[in-house]
DNA sequence: ATGTAATGTAACAATTTAGTAACAATTTAG
DNA sequence: CTAAATTGTTACTAAATTGTTACATTACAT
């Protein structure tokens, strides 16, 4: 019924040697792979290929793995990251978890440990992601089902536009997680915004008065002054 | 509309507080709902009594969720199974869905959203049975025979052509799933949409001419707006 | 309190999307 | 091979959504 997605993973690592080597070996056990040798080169594969994993050494020139891995989080991106950092290196480790890395592997590593790891966190990332199609989300007297596009005050639906629906996921799907405008327009469209552009504040407008009881009041998307909304679906307590 | 049959749910938990207050409120929600306190109980209830769906709590005495899970699976039950695991265990909840589990809900959780995931499984497992076993779907009036590739409104049987035929069964067996344009275009022919093409839309007007009472105010094929179409086999609510 | 920058939003403009008639092309049945 | 039926294409209209702008309001720093 369900068709499998191909999974395919990107390996970042200025060493042209460990690109070669690790990249075919993956390759040859089945998994698609694609090399970069930076962010630069990562933010281009990132863009036009839907990359299930990434494989980030930390070691690298102009921009380090930890920054990369940064940036990527603060930017939204949530596809998971293994750090490969120096041998032992209990410090990049650390702070490479904190950075929002999901595993790390120290270098130089075996690897068939890589393959492992790349699949314990590939099939994890599937089995929430099955979970996730029978997801609703349930604030206040609404309930916005995911799978149906729909969304509910009670038991009437209620219409709500594409653009509308699309933002209402972003936050939805990220309960009490602070976004900045710049944000949502890179998870709604994939763009940076402009300096001027008013047009998400007007989106929230739009979606404010489909889902808030008083609009000037909002207690489910709330305003992060100097910063941008935050969704709390327990609706405001202050 | 057509003669359901009972859906009977059994609620799995050592805390009677819990047991009372959301079997109480399945109950009210139209939901037949059966209590049990143990995996001992549960076993008697199975015995007795045609389950859809088991609700099971992680935590408990003598035998675990897992555990019953587990055991239920390996003795050939394929009844739906959802878990309930404490907050934010991710290891509960991996190792849940690995035991068989459909899905899991953290606690403390919501009555509506466990509500809402019951019905969602429950909808899928009747609607492949449905399609498995008699391969007819039957909305309002109408009646499509998906082996005899024919459509009847009452008694009388409407003549369709083979390409409204294979649209209507695209839908028909995936009620209350929106499918984009380029989704139908894949499920009926296999190809890529074209950014201008225009005929899926066309396909649907002639499909609405033929089911709809008034096309104008389609209630079973509903436009998604910005997105696609959605087949509603209980026709339009609102 | 006051000035400044950020946010809220009404009103309008621009754009995007959907419905479908009319015709052309293609397929099917005889 | 021809006629009929079906399906795809195009063009146009209407509808709905989304973006822009301007001004009002609000929150913050001093």
């Amino acid at each position: 019924m369900t068709e499998k997605k191909e999974q395919l993973v990107v390996l970042v690592d200025d060493d042209s040697k460990i690109r070669e080597l690790t990249g075919k070996y993956l390759s040859d056990q089945g998994l698609s792979t694609i090399t970069a040798d930076s962010g630069k080169s990562l933010d281009i594969v990132l863009k036009n290929n839907d990359i299930s994993l990434i494989v980030l050494d930390v070691m690298m020139p102009d921009e380090t793995g930890l920054n990369i891995c940064q940036r990527l989080r603060v930017n939204g991106v949530t596809i998971p990251i293994i750090m490969l950092t120096a041998k032992g290196d209990e410090v990049d480790r650390i702070v490479g978890l904190e950075m929002g890395a999901d595993d790390y592997l120290p270098k130089p590593f075996n690897p068939r440990e890589l393959l492992a790891r790349i699949t314990a966190i590939l099939r994890r990332q599937a089995n929430t992601e099955v979970l996730s199609k029978n997801k609703v989300v349930i604030f206040g007297e609404y309930t916005l089902n995911i799978e149906q596009r729909s969304l509910y005050k009670k038991d009437d639906e209620i219409s709500i536009t594409t653009g509308e629906f699309d933002l209402l996921k972003i936050f939805a799907e990220r309960p009490m997680q602070p976004l900045s405008r710049d944000q949502i327009m890179q998870l709604s469209r994939g763009k940076e915004l402009d300096v001027f552009d008013r047009s998400i504040d007007v989106k929230i407008t739009r979606l404010r008065r489909l889902i808030e009881e008083d609009p000037n009041k909002p207690v489910f998307i709330q305003t992060k002054w100097g910063f941008g909304y935050i969704f709390n679906p327990d609706g405001a307590t202050k």
